[in-house]
DNA sequence: TTGTACGCGTTATCAA
DNA sequence: TTGATAACGCGTACAA
């Protein structure tokens, strides 16, 4: 009584094995057929035949058990913001013309999920990993590294490892954005700083600070207000910004999240920007474009880093594997608009 | 001569007979101590230092070669935008404490990238398929089901599939969101249709057309304009709709990009809203509750979304299988925002 | 070019 | 509870 019914759910497909049997030749010619390698044309069509008839689908586990390659590449992120969200639709694209997908993780700050995280993805063995840096990670995403599994950090940095890193210009274009500030007249010019414990958020206050020093301003400790990279912390920080005796006449924000909250706070408290205060942040997102007169920001090349990701995975998974890990800092935008304005 | 070096590039690391060695004990007893059965103590703390000594990993192809599990969730979407990043968000969240993670694909509306994304998932042998629905896939999506992947569409819907559904109300709260409008005394209302091939679209327009037959106002083919669900569409489509010669006096966007795309050209054209222009929207993203007076909008409940979602899903994976499908429809809210006024 | 047979790392069965 | 061993589906030497 042979069982021939495709219909019924019989959680076990047809392998390789049935469809050899069907096309009547080895199994290793249907596996070199499978791998695009050159085949006797009768033998083909006898195969593609089979496939078609059985319903085969091809087991990438059973064939990654084999090569150790599953073509997943691990995507590890704190939260799907407009940012993260932006960089994982440009990844996912690039990445996918490799003929890979992403294995996505969200951690949300919590280093349990951290930890657990990274050792889903080590069973489950991707390729590579892509994700934004945390500093309490070193020793597990260490561990990673020496399973042979490539590390790229993008966004934030974790200093000490032999990963490869895509960065943008944080220092750099904080320094420019915040001179832009200085050059319209501003001197009291406070910052909404991100978590210090995030490569990014150091740098992008360091930018500022270089800044104001680069011009003879004085730096007054109580204008730079910790945020934590979001809106309720960019809307309290604005807050106790604001309540200074001496307030500030602009504000820069290290990102996008904390600026809305700051706009949020300000529109409450009947604050026109930039008649009463200007405005500028780290991050160029669709609001900033349509908010009012616009928000200046600085727009990271979001494409360019995910390319970037995506030109260094392929060389660490098709060159012969070592060779010394890279360290790309990709240039950012200032997109000058209407929130920041000269004062006298 | 062995090779105990750990610290080398060894591409193969320890395996579970590797473990079962050290330990002295059979390979199947680190089996059942990897699946948290119960051991004997001394034989635990016995794997527990080989595991440790060996730097052992767990193989999760290896394992779903025999369990037909990969713990792993298809997650399929034409675009990672705000309304998808925060489903993503949500459902990474979900399926997270299930001990699952998301395999992601985005195919920008091309159905040979959806093709490819199905086969993909095929191969992988992902657990279960999360998708916006798109129409052009039904053969290929009942393909899957026939191989036992269970399927579950949310936002739109593809018909005639033995496939789970997670959907909200879009005919009732674009009805309500409408007749809101109605009352305002608005009659002459325009809308931002999505893609007629989306179940979204059509339910959304169904909506608006019924809230005014049931108000006895007659429909006006020219008033309903075609978008594309994005930015530009929306901003031309507004255009066209801003050059009728008995122009709406209020606008519905059937989602939110359109509205923005809305937004964007009636700014640029010095129409304000509400004065000149009455504007609601489905969808509720952040940009709406800053923007002016805020957009009134239909709030989609994501979070609940994403939780039933995950709640059939472990249904599906751990009920005998076979069963009825299911179809859920959630309620949203709507919210009211200045971007509506009364007319006279 | 094709066929055979073994190995990959794990789970499942069954007897002890 | 444990140990021994047969699957699982595929890739790949090796011999033909």
């Amino acid at each position: 009584m042979q069982q021939t019914d495709q219909t019924a759910g019989r959680r076990r497909g047809a392998t390789i094995i049935d469809v050899a049997k069907v096309a009547n030749v080895a199994v290793g010619t249907v596996s070199r057929y499978l791998n695009g390698q050159t085949i006797r044309r009768s033998n083909r069509e006898q195969i593609e035949q089979a496939i078609q008839d059985l319903g085969y689908r091809r087991n990438a586990a059973a064939a990654s058990i084999r090569t150790d390659l599953t073509h997943m590449i691990g995507f590890l992120v704190p939260t799907f913001d407009e940012f993260h969200a932006r960089m994982l639709e440009h990844l996912a694209h690039s990445v996918r013309q490799t003929g890979r997908a992403l294995l996505t993780y969200c951690h949300g700050g919590d280093p349990r999920v951290v930890a657990e995280a990274l050792d889903f993805f080590a069973a489950q063995r991707v390729d590579a990993l892509v994700m934004d840096g945390t500093a309490e990670v070193y020793d597990r995403v260490d561990d990673l590294i020496h399973h042979d599994i490539p590390i790229i950090f993008y966004n934030n940095d974790v200093r000490g490892l032999a990963a490869d890193r895509v960065m943008v210009e944080n220092h750099r274009a904080s320094h420019r954005i915040v001179s832009h500030l200085i050059d319209l007249g501003h001197t009291r010019i406070g910052i909404l700083t991100g978590d210090p414990r995030n490569s990014s958020g150091i740098e992008r206050l360091e930018g500022y600070e270089q800044a104001l020093r680069d011009r003879g301003i004085a730096i007054d400790p109580a204008l730079a207000v910790r945020g934590n990279w979001r809106m309720d912390g960019g809307y309290q920080a604005t807050k106790r910004l604001m309540s200074l005796e001496d307030q500030p006449t602009a504000i820069f924000s290290a990102n996008y999240g904390m600026a809305i909250g700051a706009l949020s706070w300000l529109k409450e408290n009947g604050r026109h920007v930039p008649e009463d205060i200007s405005l500028a942040s780290f991050d160029d997102v669709a609001i900033f474009r349509l908010y009012e007169a616009g928000i200046t920001a600085v727009a990271q090349p979001v494409a360019s880093v995910a390319e970037t990701i995506t030109d260094i995975l392929v060389e660490r998974l098709t060159e012969p594997s070592g060779g010394a890990t890279r360290s790309v800092v990709l240039e950012c935008d200032i997109i000058l608009r209407g929130s920041t304005r000269r004062i006298t």
